[in-house]
DNA sequence: GGGGGTGGGTTGTGTTTTCCAACTCGCTCG
DNA sequence: CGAGCGAGTTGGAAAACACAACCCACCCCC
């Protein structure tokens, strides 16, 4: 780090610095797809193969990835999600939505069905009023809130 | 990228390619606070120097930033966001979230107030039905959804 | 029992990023 | 004048990443 810098506290850069690297969020959407399988999941992101052992072992570090024995002999696994793993899905939708928005704005590459029967169309809320939840100007409190 | 891959046509990858890098999620993140000089986004976020200036470079051109000249002679700018860039905000409302809840579950570093005057507290839904968004089990279509 | 395939890695060797300190340039303030 | 700031740029070292190749233990099939 540089020497002047005071990073805020700030939840935001926790969670990044456990899912923020290259293909960890993309392997956690092959374990949201479904696909269990490390091979599967090399082919399906394209990452490399010591990397993404590298980061499902970081993942499974932070309760996010549960790796399950399907075989000894030779020592085999099933790549599963957590409940805090599945929780991050919720980035996954997000991030999703704004890619289809401004980057595919005619034809998403791929759509998600919702439970209700609808394609899914995400929308951030807040718990308390239901309105969106995304902020017009900010006034962050607490500890990280500082400007320096 | 390793021969055998066949990585699946993606919003998630997409968008990620363009705000996954280190510290340009936190750049945002400072943006959307009020900060406006590249000094102040250096110090709150920890970022190098030139990588700071690389990564805005890349959200400029990918329209999440726009830079706003305020003085020739020198020439000084501030940075805001543009309307696909406070978009973003949703990524870092659920990535802070999740934080919150998994690794400061007792203490949240930030606190967002809301347009209702509660703290934030989100929730991503489903426009159509308006129950929670996230999967219980998936069934993506399109393009991107093969499993190769 | 030999040959091919698969699943899940590990190793070796480069190539790219990222990091940080130090430097620059042109103001502005005292 | 000298100090300081804002916004970078530069150089060299460290870390992350990429890719092919290898390995081992099975499994299936002939």
């Amino acid at each position: 780090m540089p020497k002047d810098a005071h990073p805020r506290e700030c939840s935001i850069a926790d969670t990044l610095d456990i899912v923020g690297e290259r293909w960890s969020l993309l392997a956690i959407r092959e374990l949201s797809y479904g696909v269990r399988r490390f091979d599967q999941i090399v082919r399906n992101t394209g990452a490399a193969r010591d990397i993404l052992t590298a980061r499902l072992r970081k993942l499974e570090a932070n309760g996010i990835v549960r790796r399950e024995r399907y075989s000894d002999h030779p020592v085999r696994h099933e790549y599963h999600l957590t409940a805090a793993g599945r929780e991050l899905c919720d980035v996954l939708i997000v991030l999703m939505a704004w890619g289809d928005r401004h980057l595919h704005p005619d034809d998403p590459p791929v759509r998600w069905r919702h439970s209700c029967g609808e394609t899914l169309n995400p929308l951030v809320v807040c718990r308390q009023c239901g309105n969106e939840a995304r902020p017009g100007a900010h006034s962050p409190t607490g500890r990280g809130a500082l400007t320096g």
